[in-house]
DNA sequence: AACCATGAGGAAATCGATTGCCTAGACGCT
DNA sequence: AGCGTCTAGGCAATCGATTTCCTCATGGTT
C-alpha cells in the first residue's frame, strides 16, 4: 500500500464540510447583522435593499455555507421544484434518456426528478402517484417503453402531467412522441436514394402501435414513388432471434430484396448475421436500415447499422418544457409528435 | 372515433381526482370533529386515543383524500424520507438496476429516490450534491459505471452516503461492491468442469479495476488446479470490436483454445461471431462464458452466452438497506463484497 | 419650518404537520 | 367526601423560509 494522503479534515473553509449542521436563514442574519426576513429579501433579490447590505448577507451565507431548507420553503411558496417521472420501462433503455433530457430542459430551472420505475404495475403506478402527491410535485411526466396510447394515470389531478414516448388515449391530455412515421419515411427514402427498389420491411408485432404506424408509412412512401413493397410486411417480435428467422423467410420466398427496413436495431442485427451467413454482402446485396439508433447494437452490428434515431433526449427536453409552461399556467394539450433522424452508416453506404 | 365514455367529472368518491385542492389535517380534523393535534395523532398511531376516535379520523382522511404534506412533516421531523442517487452512468447499463434494488428495501419504508445523473462531471456533481442537501435527502447512494475507487464524493457530510457498484478510496466510507473475483472463479471453475484446460481471458482496459481484478482472479484459479492459461490475459476495450479482433489473435496464435472467459458479454459476442465465421464451433470446439449477463447481449448472441450475473438489484437492495442502517444511527464501514452468479447456457453447453 | 415621498429594514403572520405539555373528566380507593 | 390516578384529547410551540405590512429616517419641496 503506498500511503494515501491524509483527506483534509477540521480545514475545509468553505467547502461542503462545513455543513456539518444544517445552516439556517436565522444565522446567516445574525452574522450580516440583519432579521431574518431582510436576508431572505437579500438572498432572493427580492425587496429594496441598500447593496451593501445584500451583499454582506451573500457574503455571510457563503461564509456559513448556508442552502436553504427546501422543505420550509416549498411550505411557504407551495412550490417544490420537484417533478416525478413515473416509467413502466424498468429497463431504462428509453426512461434514461429522457430523464437526461428532462435533467437538461429542468436543470436550468434548478428543479430535481423523482424517478418512480412502476413496473408496469398499476397498483404500483398508483402508489407511486399518491406519494408523488405527498411530495407535492410540481408536475409529473409519465413515460413506458412502447410508443402506444395508454389511459391516462389519472383524472382531473392536482398537478399538470405531461406523456412523453407514450401517449395518453385522453386528446385534452398533453403527449411529446417521436415522429414514427416520419423515421419510417426517411429510412424508405434514403434506401431509395440508394437506389434500391426490393424493399422488405421486417418488424415487431403487429399489435404494436410502433410497428403497425412504421409499417404503414413504409408503404405509404414506396407507394408515393410507384414502387412496390418486396414482400408484404413481416411481423414478429423485437428480438434478434425474430431478425434471423426472417432473414430465412426472406431467402427461401426468392423475393429478391436489396433492401430491408427494420422495424428495430435488434432485428436489423439478427438479419445481419443470417444474410451475412448465407452468402449475401451487406450492404452489396442488401442494404439494411434499423430503428432505434441504440448504441451499442448499431456499432455492434457487422457492418455498422444504418439506423432512425428518435432523439429521445430532445423528446424528454420538450416533455419537460411543456411541462414547465403547464406549471407556469399555459398548459399544451394533444400529441406532439417530433421528427427524428435518420443516421447514415456501412449497412447503406454505396 | 367511438364515443369515449365521459370521464368522471364532480362525482369521483375518493378517486385522486378528490386531490383538486390540497386536503389539508385540519379539515380532516374539523370533519372528524377533533383537534390537529388529536388527528395526527389517530393517523400516525401515536397518542393515547379511543379507537372509535382514531378510526373516525381515519375515515375523516379517506373520505377527503388526504395526504400529508412531506414538506410540512419534514419541516417538524427533520426527516424527509428521500435519498438521493448520484450515478455517472449515464446510459443506465448499470444504474437503473441498481435503482431497482434500492427502490425495494427503500419502497418498503416509503423512501423516494432523486435520481441525479452528474454525466462525468465532476462541477455537475457537486452542483446536485448541494441541490440533495438543500432537499435535507436523509442519505445518498453513490453509483457509477466502473466498479474502480473513485474519491469520496465529500468529506464530512451531514448525511450518511453509501457507494454503490463503486467504491470509495476512504475505507472509512461504506461501499457495497460486486465481488468480481469470485464471479471471474466462478466463470473459470464451470470451464474446468465441463472438461476445459485450454482457458484463454480476453478482457477490458489493463488500467480498468474490473479488468485486472478479474484476470488475476482468473489466473489463481487456473493456478490452483495446476492449469496454466493457454495464453496471457489480452487487454483491449469492452466492445465487440476488440472481441472480434481478439478473436482473431487467439486463431493467429495457434495456442489451441478451447474456452475463453471473457471480460464482458459484448467481447464475448464478438468472440463469438468472429470465431464462428472461422469455422470453429461453439460450445464445441471452443466454450465462452461472459461477464455482466446483459439480456440482450446474451441472448442476441449465437448460441446463447453462459454469463457471470454481479446480482445489480442485490447490490442495490443492500446498498439501500446499509444506507437506511446509517441512517437509522449504525452505520457501516469498509468495502462489502457481494458475489454474484454463473447462468449457464448454451455457450458451455457440454 | 412644515410636509410628504421614498428608501431601508424590522416584526410578525403564515405555510401544514408534529409533539410536549396540560387539563378536564371518570374512576377508584380510603 | 376527598384525593389521587388515569385517560382522552386540546393547546400552542415548533420547524425554516417567505412575505406582507409597518416604522423609522432621510432628504427634497414649498
Amino acid at each position: 500500500m503506498t500511503s494515501v494522503p491524509e483527506t483534509v479534515q477540521e480545514t475545509g473553509e468553505e467547502t461542503l464540510s462545513t455543513m456539518d449542521r444544517a445552516v439556517t436563514i436565522s444565522q446567516v442574519a445574525a452574522l450580516a447583522g440583519v432579521s431574518t426576513g431582510t436576508a431572505s429579501k437579500a438572498l432572493n433579490g427580492r425587496g429594496a435593499l441598500r447593496p451593501e447590505t445584500r451583499l454582506r448577507v451573500q457574503q455571510a451565507a457563503e461564509q456559513l455555507g448556508f442552502v436553504a431548507n427546501a422543505a420550509a420553503r416549498s411550505l411557504q411558496t407551495g412550490r417544490t421544484y420537484t417533478v416525478g417521472m413515473i416509467t413502466t420501462d424498468s429497463i431504462g433503455r428509453f426512461s434514461i434518456p429522457l430523464l437526461i433530457g428532462a435533467e437538461d430542459a429542468l436543470g436550468a430551472g434548478q428543479m430535481s426528478i423523482f424517478l418512480c420505475d412502476a413496473r408496469d404495475d398499476p397498483i404500483r403506478e398508483q402508489y407511486y402517484l399518491r406519494t408523488l402527491f405527498s411530495r407535492k410535485v410540481d408536475g409529473i411526466i409519465v413515460t413506458g417503453r412502447r410508443t402506444d396510447a395508454r389511459a391516462p394515470i389519472g383524472i382531473g389531478l392536482p398537478v399538470p402531467v405531461v406523456y412523453a414516448f407514450i401517449s395518453s388515449t385522453d386528446p385534452r391530455d398533453c403527449s411529446v412522441v417521436p415522429d414514427e412515421a416520419d423515421g419510417a419515411r426517411r429510412a424508405i427514402r434514403h434506401l431509395l436514394a440508394i437506389g434500391r427498389r426490393r424493399i422488405a420491411h421486417v418488424t415487431g408485432p403487429e399489435h404494436h402501435h410502433s410497428a403497425t404506424v412504421r409499417a404503414r408509412a413504409a408503404e405509404e412512401t414506396l407507394a408515393g414513388e410507384g414502387v412496390r413493397p418486396a414482400t408484404p410486411t413481416l411481423y414478429g417480435e423485437w428480438s434478434e432471434a425474430w431478425g434471423r428467422q426472417a432473414a430465412g423467410i426472406l431467402l427461401s420466398t426468392g423475393a429478391d430484396v436489396d433492401a430491408v427496413f427494420c422495424g428495430s436495431d435488434q432485428i436489423a442485427r439478427g438479419l445481419a448475421e443470417a444474410l451475412t451467413k448465407a452468402g449475401k454482402q451487406i450492404p452489396g446485396d442488401v442494404a439494411l436500415v434499423g430503428f432505434d439508433n441504440w448504441d451499442v447494437m448499431v456499432e455492434g452490428c457487422q457492418p455498422a447499422l444504418t439506423s432512425v434515431d428518435m432523439d429521445l433526449e430532445g423528446i424528454g427536453r420538450s416533455a419537460a418544457e411543456m411541462l414547465l409552461a403547464a406549471i407556469n399556467g399555459t398548459p399544451a394539450h394533444g400529441r406532439h409528435a417530433r421528427p427524428g433522424r435518420l443516421i447514415p452508416r456501412a449497412s447503406t453506404a454505396v
